[in-house]
RNA sequence: GCGAAUGUAGCUCAGUGGUUAGAGUACCAGAUUGUGGAUCUGGGCGUCGCGGGUUCAAAUCCCGUCAUUCGCCCCA
């Protein structure tokens, strides 16, 4: 029989690595927890024009990256690229925004789907943890978002990262910004590659961020957003920064840097990591002040970032950063023969149900065997029955780690085990 | 969507036209009949990614295909 293998660009998550995934898992949320954020799920399907007006029809993830296709009922679906869209819906939905917080602030952690070609860092399905932030354009707000998204990584140990923070204006200033922009990437549009070419009217910003060395070098004389802005924009941008210094969060300026998605509004920043390879950028995100309304709902100044997961758990195991993980067996229970069976089984419900990790030895081989199996396990203790301690009415205890060994009565095994490190 | 590399034992890889395809490691058994990190001995390794072609002969050469990887693009 053939293997049937995972769809392209889809992985499994699986021992010992996804105990570094649930480490990752429970640190964000304990996070959250202290910035006091609120989790959210929603749906992994969407309806299709959600993310068509969500994330933007100009967008290369609307135009050639989203699983798209028809339900039995022939209404088009899509499975989430990722995570913003949803969780406006939702607050539009249920009008999230009326519940008398002063600011709504939500965070997800799920699986999101885009048809892109797989390599390092970039999968078919990846999974995201994001934060989304509603109801205030206060520069504390942002800055908040972006040392959410900082102190999570360096607490996972990742300390060679980099923000990157800019402001990409507003719809006062941006149109603005990008005539001149045009204008200048029109004067000098030979020197620029072909794609830049053809993004000098579909997307001059772009061009900004365009890593071909010939680009870099020939647009160094472009105009600078940063000195375009507006001036409540630009104050904005000021008081960003002065927050982030304020609570000791380094960051460099980056003009260069543009989102790709189409919601983004002011505040754009991205934290790259060294320890990655051309999908370098561990997490990135911005404000999006007209997301809430464009989707139908009231005027509503927000802000967000997403991560990707596999990015940072690629450069926390590049970086050697993983922590030590505890076995997940702490004994062991081995009865030597058949006959002991019957009594290790209940024993081994007594010591889970004292809250013990444990196994017992289901098959039958040799002692020496069944120690080598507690070993791999990680197993702390070995729980010993055999004929003698049915005889002498007192369990053998192993301590794998130093090698000593202890008779122990069956009423004091799992106070022995609990009071043993 | 474009370019390039790789695909052989569970894992890491060697083998570039010639018997029955190898090593390390891991695994299993024994030396050790109730005691695990060492050592020794023995054991099974496989659709050589898949399909086709060239050849007396293909893991090896050619074509196709699939998968992975690295870039481009894009993004998390």
């Amino acid at each position: 029989m053939e293997k049937i293998t995972a769809v392209k660009g889809m992985q499994d998550i699986y021992q010992p690595e996804v105990r570094l995934w649930q480490h990752i898992e429970s640190l964000i949320r304990s996070e959250m927890n202290t910035f006091a954020y609120g989790e959210i799920r929603t749906p992994i399907i969407e309806k299709t024009e959600l993310f068509v007006r969500g994330v933007g029809d100009g967008t290369d993830i609307v135009k050639k990256e989203m699983y798209t296709f028809n339900d039995k009922g022939e209404r088009s679906v899509t499975m989430r690229p990722e995570g913003t869209a949803s969780v406006v819906r939702a607050i539009n939905e249920h009008n999230l925004l009326n519940s008398g917080e002063p600011v709504s602030k939500f965070y997800y952690i799920g699986p999101m789907f885009r048809y892109e070609r797989p390599q390092k860092g970039r999968l078919r399905q990846f999974y995201q943890f994001g934060v989304e932030c509603y109801g205030s354009e206060s520069p504390f707000i942002d800055a908040e978002v972006i040392q959410i998204l900082y102190n999570i990584l360096s607490k996972l140990g990742l300390s060679d990262i980099c923000v990157k923070l800019n402001s990409i204006g507003c719809p006062e200033c941006r149109p603005v910004f990008r005539q001149s922009a045009e204008k200048y990437f029109s004067g000098i549009k030979e020197k620029l590659c072909g794609e830049c070419n053809e993004r000098i009217s579909s997307n001059p910003l772009r061009i900004y961020d365009c890593k071909t060395p010939s680009c870099k070098e020939n647009t160094e004389g472009a105009p600078v957003i940063l000195q375009h802005l507006c001036p409540d924009c630009s104050g904005h941008f000021e008081k960003v920064k002065a927050a982030l210094d304020s609570i000791g969060i380094p960051f460099v300026v980056d003009s260069r840097l543009v989102r790709g998605l189409d919601y983004y509004t002011r505040t754009a920043f991205e934290v790259t990591s060294k320890h990655l390879g051309a999908q370098d950028a561990l997490g990135g995100g911005g404000r999006y002040d007209n997301l809430v309304s464009e989707l139908g709902g009231p005027k509503t100044p927000a802000i967000g970032f997403a991560m990707g997961l596999e990015r940072v758990v690629i450069a926390i195991k590049n970086q050697k950063a993983e922590p030590d993980f505890a076995g997940g067996c702490r004994a062991y229970v081995i009865p030597l023969s058949r006959n002991e069976s019957g009594y290790a089984f209940k024993l081994l419900n007594a010591l889970r149900k004292a809250n013990i990790p444990s196994q017992m030895a289901v098959s039958e081989k040799k002692a020496g065997a069944h120690f080598k199996d507690a070993e791999k396990l990680g197993a702390d203790f070995a729980v010993i029955i055999g004929e003698d301690e049915i005889k002498n009415g007192a369990l053998t205890v192993k301590d794998l780690k130093n090698r000593s060994q202890k008779s122990v009565s069956e009423s004091e095994l799992t106070e022995y085990i609990k009071g043993s490190n």
